[in-house]
DNA sequence: ATGAAAGCGCTAACAT
DNA sequence: ATGTTAGCGCTTTCAT
């Protein structure tokens, strides 16, 4: 491999020359600079990226942690993510999070071991220890999508648009609704919180053993155990808010083979609006996060912890929208409806 | 942080021994092993990969190369592979190119400045200059998914699965087929090889103009596109050949939209059978790869070219498998047929 | 079994 | 404007 020294020896020069021209710096004379480029390139030289991090103590790289069974939606917003970093100068380094015991550890003893200059978090850690560990290490660190004290934040008000969602199925006349959602992650436990803050406020009874399941994952297999599970219990309800898209999308397919019809029978609401969400049969009516801003911010923002020039924690909450499309209608006409319009 | 000389002056012994430590290697006293130990975990030390990769000359890093645009497929696939590649103590560097024009330099410069020890590609790259580069770079690289001459790869045939879907069609008694697959990107022309094998089989005339419609990226957008554009020529047509899943849910929507029924109207076939295929409203009969098996053949063929245990070129072909499902089945009666049958 | 010293490729401070 | 030097954190001879 090519070094710094070789392309010096071959300019006759010597490797700060070399260095200095590597990196923009004024001071060197323009015809030694020429010649240095084209040597450069000749030899095809790219600098060493570990001797440089290390000589610098940092390495134009951030790392993005999130969980490897990531779902569509956090998969565009990385993409944003990376993009975005990339026009700062940044590399990207991506540490997937197993759900295996120990995984988050192994993750942490990773990131420690590059000199990254900031860490996005797009995964939720269980281990609050993880956090300590993150302050210790003194790495810019921001969340995205979600939130948690004491941490600067790019995210929605998942409440608020949970609630929206909820309220969208309540004013159309729903009042036997059933939750599926995720314990353990925050943005679950804030969906739920909407969820129920709207049927209080429509006057129904909360009653959680019944109306809601909870599951493991926001994938659309667990969509699937969540449905058929609250099948078992009832089929007196007439919609259904999943936490996340992917959720909806198991939960609609088990509504099919069971015979009921969507939105006629049964009104699913998702969250998320991943891009499948528009091409499924029917589309699903959901919450729209606002990807690439919250994307752009995510990297705007820690790319300004990195420098210095911004010092104190802030969260920034982008708006939502509920997106109304074909899974979600006014219920079937119950036999009491029907008697009473007679 | 705390370096490998902050724990030999803790220890009251020289970096060498806390090194030998670190590595596990042999020859230290055990009551020192014992108290470094200790005290790395107390003060939470790593070793820092820069320099280490440094003095190595390695990093113990492979990179993977891979579309930004990575579908759902190449996603579970990647997930495999960086699974298994830890289980071999290596860490994982995404590499994702860009749309744009210079991206795929960009990304060879930045496989450079790592001290990367192999490369995986999923993406196929469209500059060949790409895979002389990395040849002269010498670092050890295989193919995942597609095929190029000259470099290891792992792969199905995937002119003979999308042979054998379209087969599938034939039998069915279809006569009438169309595909939308993509240019550029070779296994989109295997695909594309083997629908053309099938028709001619079956005596069906090849005529490309009719019969195939070309999308830039495999997506579902780019399916909504071809199936508009396919539909723009004619409805004449029973059955239709997606080069994968996601350009065939795109394709999906639009016949929906467009009041044609699947698979009474038009039968679907897809290619790869990413999870959400399952779940479609219908559930798409599609070709499936063993991908959990070609990731861990990818990581594992490419640990043993990096330990030097495998030297000449090695190109798997794994099998694949027709999946049917429902949005596949005999064509609609033609005016004629019914006359003939009675 | 252990320590001292050299060196990996680079940058920056310090001469000149 | 340019070269010399030191040193980033680590591993690995080479002594002992």
């Amino acid at each position: 491999m090519v070094s710094i020294k070789d392309i010096a020896k071959q300019a006759g020069m010597s490797p700060s020359t070399v260095s200095r021209v590597v990196n923009g710096k004024k001071n060197v004379n323009s015809a030694k600079r020429k010649e240095i480029l084209t040597l450069i390139e000749k030899n095809g030289y790219v600098p060493n990226n570990a001797a440089r991090s290390m000589v610098l103590k940092r390495s134009f790289t951030v790392g993005i942690i999130l969980a490897d069974t990531f779902n569509m939606f956090q998969r565009q917003l990385f993409s944003f993510i990376e993009r975005r970093l990339g026009s700062f100068g940044y590399n990207t380094h991506f540490f997937f999070v197993k759900f295996e015991e120990n995984s988050e550890e192994e993750c942490l003893a990773k990131l420690k071991g590059e000199k990254l200059d900031g860490v996005i978090m797009i995964h939720e850690v269980q281990n609050p220890s993880f956090y300590e560990s993150v302050k210790k290490l003194q790495l810019p660190l921001i969340t995205s999508t979600f939130n948690r004290a004491g941490f600067p934040s790019i995210h929605v008000n998942e409440e608020d648009a949970a609630y929206e969602a909820v309220r969208h199925l309540v004013n159309l006349g729903h009042r036997k609704l059933k939750m599926i959602s995720s314990k353990g992650l925050s943005c679950g436990g804030q969906r739920a919180e909407g969820f129920f803050r709207a049927l209080e406020e429509a006057g129904i009874r909360r009653t959680p053993e019944e109306q809601t399941v909870f599951v493991h994952q926001y994938t659309a297999e667990f969509g699937m155990y969540g449905m058929k599970e609250l099948l078992l219990r009832d089929r007196d309800f007439s919609a259904v808010f999943a936490a996340t898209d992917e959720l909806a999308i198991g939960a609609m397919r088990i509504l099919k083979d069971e015979g009921l019809r969507i939105p006629e029978d049964v009104s699913v609401v998702g969250f998320d609006d991943i891009d499948i969400s528009s091409y499924f049969m029917p589309r699903l009516t959901t919450i729209s996060q606002p990807l690439l801003e919250i994307g752009e911010r995510t990297a705007q923002i820690l790319h300004k912890y990195i420098s210095g020039e911004q010092e104190d924690v802030m969260d920034i909450t982008l708006p939502h929208k509920l997106i109304i499309r074909e899974s979600t209608c006014a219920p079937p006409r119950s036999i009491e409806d029907i008697r009473k319009s007679t």
